[in-house]
DNA sequence: TACAATACCAAGAAGAAAACTCGGGATTAA
DNA sequence: TTAATCCCGAGTTTTCTTCTTGGTATTGTA
């Protein structure tokens, strides 16, 4: 139940963008160095998440990456899903994946991990980047320079 | 953020063994056999269940498994934990699992992280075999002969 | 006592997935 | 024209998952 790399670097990502918005554009070189994630690997990435609608990327010279749309309208969930596909503890609760169990709609196993997707999907989808904004900007205040640390 | 065979493996075996419960130790392969899963790979997950005290064995001609507490005091939680370490989308927020990054309380990141978790381990410590056999008892009553179905 | 049914154990093998790496081509500001 | 950037596809390495193999130990029963 770990998240793999994609979803945490993407985030991570996702978050450095915010907090340079209004830079103009981010090259990936700087995200990578800042957060300490292979260049070449989190091109992949963000390629996900321009095809997504997340970003858009700016070509040539001074290019780089911008958000695509208000930090308020990209959650947790649309970045995660994004590059890790549904999110689902089992195929069978999966919105994409069809399962190759009978799919009762009463199966007992099954409830469980329609509750944990439904209780992962409402924590995702209720927090936005600019909810990250807002807390970073928020902890910087407090004085506490680690507070938007970039972790994993 | 899909579990692994083990503990949906795990789940649905605890799941076997509550449903006949009082028919004395269940042998092994009668619970990979119904539910489809190999019964030397299934020996290696009950193993740690065991360990984890939370199955019994009796060895030995007529032996088998039994559950170690009442229904009511086992969740999926115990299982799934034991079975696939901490529920933990990132290392930062694991019990276990020291991070290597900084590890601010105020890491804007990792209190995604950490909200998840939480979430999860809401849900999954809030239903126990207990629940599990009350809802197959009552889909069966429903006439759902499927209710009781053992999914993935 | 023999034997069949079981649990217990350790090692390894095959395959899949994750996590990168590499080498280039296309675009654009200066 | 050149340097900085995005874009793309293929390959590689490592790790993890999932399962297999081949046993040994224990115990009820005939």
């Amino acid at each position: 139940m770990k998240l793999s790399t994609k979803g945490r670097y993407g985030v991570r990502a996702m978050f450095d963008l915010v907090l340079h918005q209004g830079d103009g554009p981010i090259p990936l070189r700087s995200i990578a160095e800042r957060q300490d994630i292979s260049e070449h690997y989190l091109e992949q990435l963000i390629a996900v998440l321009r095809k997504a609608g997340i970003v858009n990327s700016v070509r040539g010279a001074h290019g780089g990456y911008l958000l695509a749309k208000d930090p308020q309208e990209i959650t947790i969930g649309d970045i995660i899903r994004s590059l890790e596909g549904p999110i689902a503890p089992a195929d069978c609760v999966s919105d994409e994946l069809k399962d190759e169990c009978g799919n009762s709609p009463d199966c007992v196993v099954k409830m469980i991990w329609k509750k944990v997707k439904d209780s992962i999907d409402e924590v995702l989808d209720s927090i936005t980047l600019e909810d990250l904004r807002q807390e970073a900007i928020n902890a910087q205040q407090k004085g506490n320079r680690h507070g938007y640390m970039y972790h994993i």
